[in-house]
DNA sequence: GCAATACGGGATAAATTTATCCCTATGCAA
DNA sequence: TTGCATAGGGATAAATTTATCCCGTATTGC
């Protein structure tokens, strides 16, 4: 596993809380889990566009985070279930937050990021 | 500058919204032009840990997503200032709510976070 | 002329994050 | 026996983000 060369600054909230939700499928995994999609296959169905191995990754830096606890259920097939901790449960409005502000700008942000996209050409 | 390789997914209110405010410093940004420190050899050392060309860039981002506008003042030596726009201004809030959260569970999160570099012998 | 101020940006290196590929394990069904 | 479902993880490549280094502009003051 990959190890940091370079300690974080933990100086404000901002830089605290980065430390544990930066990470492309973080939130979305936390927000999964709290809809009651707690299998690590049926997170997977839910974001399709991230590979199974980097669920996992995230799933364990969130456990390790304590935002998350892991259910290992002694059965063949395997089976495990994620749940929010209190702790984790805590970030979900502020997921909510996040994710309104998107929904709300949806139009003019697709507009303003895909112009980059198209104008790749023009330079 | 670096060009992307990869087309973003835009499907959610969180993937809209990581496209604009991920970045190290982008956020801090926001909150300390919002709080009057408007040009940019305030805001470097508002943020002494970001190097003047970090900030730049990102700041030119903001720009390009148009969170903030850039006012350039023609005299010598040069005078510049950033503000933000309504857009921006929509953000603090959010901003805001993440900061708060790592506020609040700053002991917390401090010990859990500085746990991964103090471990970091024991395997 | 030379330094200081205030701002900007190219080129490149280093750090970090994500993605890909591939292998392991267990019991059931065909 | 082969294949499927379910879950996990090592090794390595690729993509992306940050950091470093260094140069350029124009004016004021010494």
């Amino acid at each position: 596993m990959y190890e940091r060369k370079i300690i974080p600054n933990l100086n404000c909230g901002l830089d605290l809380i980065g430390e544990v939700l930066y990470g492309k499928w973080k939130m979305r995994l936390l927000w999964f889990i709290n809809e009651g999609h707690q299998r690590p296959s049926e997170l997977q169905r839910k974001i399709p566009d991230a590979s199974r191995r980097v669920l996992n990754v995230q799933l364990k830096e969130l456990e390790d985070h304590e935002l998350v606890t892991r259910k290992i259920y002694p059965v063949v097939p395997p089976k495990v279930e994620y749940s929010l901790t209190e702790f984790g449960k805590s970030l979900i409005p502020v997921i909510g937050t996040l994710g309104d502000w998107g929904d709300t700008h949806q139009e003019r942000l697709k507009a303003l990021i895909s112009k980059k996209f198209t104008d790749t050409n023009k330079d």
